[in-house]
DNA sequence: TTGCTATATGAGTATATGATCATATATTAA
DNA sequence: TTAATATATGATCATATACTCATATAGCAA
């Protein structure tokens, strides 16, 4: 134990191990970046979503055959594919009318991948 | 343009490719399993928690270093930490009083880091 | 035992969020 | 142009959740 109750930015603070918390901060990543990174986990931090990336997993498909999978309306669909688009995790490709939703790059699929290796083990 | 309109489970539904549907369908992962994954990402989708595992990732912290590193009540942290341990994204060691915090296994380290290269590409 | 320290947890509250409905935009066809 | 199709978006509402406060538990020391 090397020090304990540390006063700090005036206002009394209880640090056990002051140089792991100073560490931490020496090693932060900066607030921009860890929330960004955050937003991207948070994306994939729901059902839906995630079922949509995992198909696109498999292939491209369009608004409303993600809709027909999912039993949702093609209106929740576009809303949740905004949110993974805003994160760049899909992208999409127009043929015509209709668009076609696919992974953005191969980060995504190894995101995916190791979640699941975390999960089964 | 496979199909269109098809009628499925009593229900009409427009599908424009059935077979990528079903295929979707056919790769899907357990729901078990992919609830589990979503709640993962989730519990990594919020910048308080997720300063925790990247801090944690630098070395073992005891839970009053992290208020102090995170500017919260020790409560606050101890609630957050609940949530990373149910995902098994940290476990704990006693040391006495303290308890130390740390990464689970090495899943965690390389979901954090391919996050990290998705979001500074 | 009693008291102190370190952490955990339940309740309460303010905010965030996912699905729906209604409406808007964009592309194609007539 | 008008109509139809495919997708996007704004408002709304019900639910989820992050933090705070108060309290509980666990280990150590006297």
């Amino acid at each position: 134990m090397e020090d304990r109750h540390i006063k700090e930015d005036a206002c009394e603070v209880r640090v056990v191990h002051m140089s792991r918390v100073n560490r931490a901060r020496d090693e932060a990543i900066p607030d921009q970046e860890l929330n960004r990174l955050s937003q991207t986990y948070k994306v994939l931090g729901d059902p839906t979503r995630l079922k949509i990336v995992m198909a696109l997993g498999g292939g491209e498909m369009c608004v409303c055959d993600l809709a027909a999978f999912l039993d949702l309306t093609e209106s929740a669909v576009s809303h949740q594919l905004r949110r993974l688009r805003d994160m760049s995790l899909i992208k999409k490709r127009r043929e015509g009318q209709i668009l076609f939703y696919s992974l953005d790059d191969d980060h995504v699929a190894d995101l995916l991948n190791i979640g699941l290796e975390h999960v089964r083990e």
